[in-house]
DNA sequence: TTCATTTGTTAGATTTGTCTAACAGAAATA
DNA sequence: TATTTCTGTTAGACAAATCTAACAAATGAA
């Protein structure tokens, strides 16, 4: 399991990560705040305490207060600053609630790349600095997400792709059905057009924007449609199959390599 | 440590990707397919094959050739579409190299939940169908990305993150540089206008757009400023504390809680 | 001071996941 | 057929993390 750098766990990178938070709201840290804060016994807080001490990341000599190093402070804050970054992005962007958010980020804190954590910080500010950026984000993509029935904003081909639409129009012109094209054609998907349970079952397997699909063989409300997604055929009902939108080009728009 | 759902740990749904991956090229995955495509040892795929077929995710008879069931195919899906999603948001909106994107997603692969996944999902079928979008992204935020020292575009009050600028006017009119507030001050990070050393030291130590920061001690060349961040104060040398440019209002643009 | 409560540690068990080394079965080759 | 090579399994070791239960130290109260 890769970890960032200076090869520490994920779950050490844990309990420096609470010390810091609980060292920046009271003067002292103790086994039992940490366990408390971890929602682990402080059985496990002693070994843990034990090997962050062996590896110089904390002062700690039995039953006593517990201190960062410079080593140990510094990854706490990193550690501290991915949480918040990724938290930001799945609230602030993605729109997803505090609670999952923070539940997400606590897991996927520990694999944030250098490279990966300086640049979402930077699509912060340049998110910040943008105000056409913000607008397109917040009351375009957002207003799709809060599933508002009459949502106000609309660019020129962009349609809320949380939302069902039965109109022509609302395609996006371009767009055609998978269940329309010719058996044995490959195109790339645009769009789900389906409400969330379908959309779901649609996206978890694998029925993502930009992913390059085939029709196998053509169905009918009792016949399942097969497409081909990823070197694999998969049978889809017709109800399912008609929800995804796919480009009218033969060729992709893009240099993928999804075909098989 | 959470994981999606299905209780199944990170790394066995790492073997159901694996060996879905090489069943879409293959037409049987054996031990020493699966060892060699996850660099571990075969004596490591053995008692993951056991855990795996106990729990009804494959089909398994020794010394034969492995099969998913429908369970284990629908984990492998799901995985391989959390993979491929957020791998797609670290090349495509991030910037960051392909191999890196791979192993960051690898990583975090497992514990993006069935919410965030739709919503990026949804982010993905936003940014296709809203040109703007892309617009703003891949020219306006992308082009700093790549450090081009001439970059074409600028919406109104933009600037680029990544690149370092002297002349007044980038710091956007209303910026105030950190170092220049009276001390005791508390305002919220706008931005980091620093080279990338600087700049990465300033983020590892969570000065991020938005941040709270109160300066508490002014310096000067040989004495560091002294700056409270997450109700630590932090010592920074004058050289990284005026690369840090806030906000003027007094009271930040949120309703969050960083202060102590 | 003595006793009860709070706090922290240790011992021992368990789970997961990895490895090396030895071995067993199957396939390929001589 | 006999032997070598490839492939897969098992045994045994180890590390990280967690738990419960028992114990030990410190603190506070009577």
């Amino acid at each position: 399991m890769p970890n960032t750098s200076s090869n520490i766990t994920g779950s050490l990178e844990d309990y420096l990560e609470t010390i810091y938070r609980i060292l920046g709201r009271s003067s002292v840290a103790r086994v039992r705040d940490i366990a408390e804060e971890m929602h682990v016994t402080p059985a496990s807080v002693s070994p843990a305490m034990k090997r962050l001490s062996e590896k110089k990341l904390i002062r700690y000599s039995k039953r006593n207060y517990i201190e960062l190093t410079e080593k140990g402070l510094f990854i706490a804050r990193r550690t501290m600053t991915r949480h918040n970054l990724l938290s930001r992005f799945l609230t602030e962007i993605l729109g997803i609630s505090r609670e999952q958010a923070e539940s997400d980020a606590c897991a996927m804190e520990h694999y944030l790349s250098e490279n990966a954590m300086e640049r979402l910080a930077a699509f912060f500010e340049f998110l910040a600095a943008c105000p056409e950026l913000q607008v397109l984000i917040n009351t375009g993509f957002g207003n799709c997400l809060k599933n508002e029935t009459e949502y106000l904003f609309r660019c020129s081909k962009s349609i809320c792709p949380l939302m069902v639409h039965d109109d022509e129009d609302s395609m996006g012109l371009e767009l055609l059905r998978l269940i329309d094209l010719e058996p044995g054609s490959s195109r790339r998907i645009a769009r789900i057009n389906a409400a969330q349970k379908i959309r779901r079952q649609l996206i978890d397997s694998g029925f993502i924007q930009g992913a390059r699909v085939i029709l196998i063989r053509p169905g009918n409300t009792n016949l399942p449609f097969i497409v081909r997604l990823d070197g694999y055929d998969q049978e889809l009902p017709a109800a399912m199959a008609e929800c995804v939108l796919v480009y009218p080009d033969r060729e992709g728009t893009g240099e993928d390599d999804n075909e098989k």
